[in-house]
DNA sequence: TCAAAAGTGTTCTTATTACACCCATGG
DNA sequence: CCATGGGTGTAATAAGAACACTTTTGA
């Protein structure tokens, strides 16, 4: 037992990184600490996990309480655990990632006591803790993930233009995509629903709007079909 | 420091899917477990996690103790931390896995006295606690991995023929490959050495024997190479 | 009538697939 | 001389890359 108390005095906590897609910019929810350590700067929000809470769990509570939102795409990354990343004592934590729509964000107390804020993943700077390696591998998996699974979606309203698509895409590959072969890539999916609806109020032509077709999605996957979207090749400069 | 206490009682420890390859079979290192609980069932290598012990060091450590093996690859997975994982308390364990050359494998004190076996990939039936859930996302993680990094080498001996190689990857890919296209493929890439070497005392051609050139992938990479073996197709058997 | 973004096809190049026979060795 | 796995090329198809002009709307 003696051997056991050795043991059963650490923690763990989930952080979670919480992308939403905004003017063409791929965004992180990031907290102002109140607290030492670390107090002022910008982090991951993330919670300590209860004694008796499922750890997916953990990070879907600390999703809710900042954002109001539940029933969000949520995944786990990895485990963060050097010995000497937290200050108070030997706490381990765990990685998630979650796209939401930021339109559908609402400030709720929490996010409001905790000084949330919208940053651009362009414009991070110092964050508190490993949260700066913790958000690269978070955004890291997002790019992986992003290719190979239509999860792009759960960042744009349920309708969108094949523009906001592409430049949601471009955002998260860090990559531009040429246009004719992106529409002919995605539409040949067969994959998006044609609303027959159009944009209003736009000073250029407007956009025809799709939507997501998920029941279709999963057909196909059980028919053997493999989403995926090729990183477009950089076009190497040639040396003089 | 009271709401302290309340959660600094946890532990967490690492499982290592420890992979082999011999005689064309993917193979998985499981020890029979001698203690309660899960007496008598066959479980993954792992171990509690020191207080001042980073994990992927933990992870190093359970791998060298029982093969004796150092340097070898390794990877983290992802953490479980269901909340009743663990009859005896609340244990989160972070999933590793790693690959090894069986032929360079020694029984040490821990691996007898822990009654290590290694079990085919194809063969494993019911596990101690969720470890046959950690053993498929590991495998499901080394399915990906060897497709876009050259890792499979770390599988096969320094030096290694083509039918080795292809033989390793269905293995890994539970897929069957073309000959003709896989070495065209593969030798295409200018990853290995030919070592103008043949096997000898096999009782058909000797095959000739290659090395991997670290050297130039990483030379590639820094170029902007990008390795990839694609999924071959499944051939769609046409109903009737 | 201008600005701004939407929408659209073709050609070229490269990658992937399918496929069958001769070769070298040991027993 | 036989069994075993080693080694090789080509043609057809599919996927990806490059590229420029016309359309529709609001201001």
């Amino acid at each position: 037992m003696s051997e056991v108390n050795t043991f059963f005095k650490s923690a763990f906590s989930v952080d979670n990184v919480i992308f939403g897609f905004d003017e063409g910019d791929l965004k992180v929810l990031l907290i102002k600490r109140g607290t030492s350590p670390f107090k002022g700067m910008w982090a991951l929000p993330g919670d300590l996990v209860y004694p008796n809470e499922d750890i997916d769990a953990a990070a879907s509570r600390v999703l809710e309480e900042l954002t109001g939102l539940r029933n969000v795409y949520l995944e786990q990354v990895k485990a963060f655990g050097k010995v000497d990343r937290h200050p108070i004592g030997r706490v381990i934590t765990i990685a998630y990632y979650s796209l939401v729509r930021i339109s559908k964000y609402k400030i709720t107390p929490a996010s409001f006591a905790r000084q949330a804020q919208w940053h651009s993943i362009s414009d991070i700077g110092d964050l508190a803790f490993d949260h700066n390696e913790i958000l690269n591998a978070c955004f890291e998996q997002l790019k992986q993930s992003v290719r190979t699974r239509p999860i792009g979606f759960e960042l744009l309203p349920p309708k969108f233009t094949l523009t906001q698509l592409q430049h949601l895409y471009e955002a998260v590959l860090e990559t531009e995509l040429d246009k004719r072969n992106f529409r002919k890539k995605i539409l040949s999916m067969n994959l998006l629903i044609d609303l027959n609806e159009s944009q209003e109020g736009v000073a250029h032509r407007p956009a025809r709007l799709y939507a997501f077709d998920r029941a279709r999605y999963e057909q196909l996957v059980s028919d053997g079909f493999h989403f995926e979207l090729k990183e477009s090749r950089r076009k190497l400069t040639p040396a003089i």
